[in-house]
DNA sequence: TACATTAATTTTTAATATCCAAAAAAAATG
DNA sequence: CATTTTTTTTGGATATTAAAAATTAATGTA
């Protein structure tokens, strides 16, 4: 959870019992998309306490650091992505969810577009993507941090397209209808789910087809972000978008 | 925000500037239902800085104390309830949110039944109810939470019925959507309202009537929480409801 | 005892979501 | 180049749910 570089000072005095002290700390549950599965960024650990073991990729907060920007930060220097989809899931607060500090985490969750990531950065720091059904345990309450932001992956993606921040700018019908049966755990109508996507005209059809995900090519469309910006201005209210 | 019993002792030294340091407080944003408008408790600070302000009630989380708990802890104190329903809103984790501290605060918002609180201790600790459109200017990012709050009731009330956690045990239909048209802030079409919240099964009527409200009387509904137990295990799912 | 007020039920209508199958396009095969 | 295979794409009938209107019931008050 904690980057070597990141910790505080007191850490290197005693790495075991820190708990006569408040620390903050962010963990970032960094989802991707592809080939039909959600996967998960994760790493193993190379400092101790819990050395090699499988973890969510966070840090302690800085002093003069926003929480939000805590997360963008570790994000940032794990994918070398910016602007990243990302968003708050919860408070970890259990006073003994972490044997070794008083520490307590916020959770934050990211969409990221598995093209766009560096994937030498993600090397270097020993992060590897995991189907989200395949997961190792992981440290600490980490587990159910996954859990928890799956569960909100679902709730979110009922009223908010959000499955397109795991799509690239240009994707077809056929490919978010995958996210999506992704994210909800269950298929759905091909004609049904096209028909809904459609009817709110925020997907812009474009002339190219895409041809390697099939023999006949689908469509390729793109996201209408200024549009949607309008409608959920006013208050608009999607029902799965 | 801090009561004054639980500033941690740095404070006394300097009270305006503990910027070297990390603390981590939760604030309560309290809401109650009284005749037909939503209500959020709410004090004057007693103490400097911004004594004399109108703030939420909060306090900073002890050594030992889970997050949730520190919550809970205020509440009682407050208001001498325990068993309040609530749930965590957001967290508050600008750099620059407090000019006294770098603090983060843990917003978490409950729903009160207003018959039931303890009068003397609210009125001791200068805390008084406020209804939500006609509340004055708080302290530090306060406004925004209750702004936060008042959005995620309206989420909430559309899938959870929390509703009912506003209202005494006993309650009549015609309240209950008295407490939804607050929520959500519009009117309802009684009608369907009622068709609506009785299809579940989740009302068990009663043989009394509530004569105080109306000419005629309307009968006296109470919760099935075993039955919404039940429900909620296989995954049900309501819409308003 | 008529009148006003709100509760409660029933019916009708409109809107929305769900269900289902067949045709068209392109590539692969022999 | 005819045939098969795969995948995209499209529409209409049906069921479900929500909205609106009209009606009846109970009670207090003028």
């Amino acid at each position: 959870m904690y980057e070597e570089n990141e910790k505080p000072a007191a850490v290197v005095k005693d790495l075991y019992q820190q708990k006569d002290k408040m620390y903050v700390a962010t963990d970032c549950i960094i989802f991707g998309f592809d080939s039909g599965n959600l996967k998960l960024l994760i790493f193993k650990r190379r400092v101790a306490p819990l050395q090699g073991e499988w973890s969510l990729i966070g840090s302690f907060l800085k002093l003069e650091e926003d929480v939000s920007a805590a997360a963008k930060r570790v994000l940032e220097e794990i994918t070398g992505l910016k602007d990243v989809y990302m968003e708050e899931l919860k408070v970890y607060g259990a006073a003994d969810r972490d044997p070794g500090y008083r520490c307590i985490s916020v959770g934050q969750y990211a969409l990221i577009r598995l093209n766009d990531y560096d994937r030498e950065l993600v090397k270097e720091h020993g992060a590897e993507w995991h189907d989200v059904d395949k997961l190792p345990t992981l440290v600490l309450d980490h587990d159910l941090m996954v859990q928890d932001a799956l569960e909100k992956l679902k709730q979110k993606a009922r009223f908010k397209p959000i499955g397109i921040e795991l799509l690239p700018e240009k994707f077809t019908i056929p490919q978010l209808q995958s996210v999506y049966e992704a994210i909800f755990q269950k298929e759905l109508d091909a004609r049904n789910f096209r028909k809904k996507v459609l009817s709110h005209d925020l997907l812009v059809k474009l002339e190219e087809k895409d041809k390697l995900g099939s023999k006949r090519g689908a469509f390729l469309y793109k996201f209408d972000h200024r549009r949607y910006d309008q409608l959920t201005r006013n208050g608009y209210d999607f029902g799965i978008w």
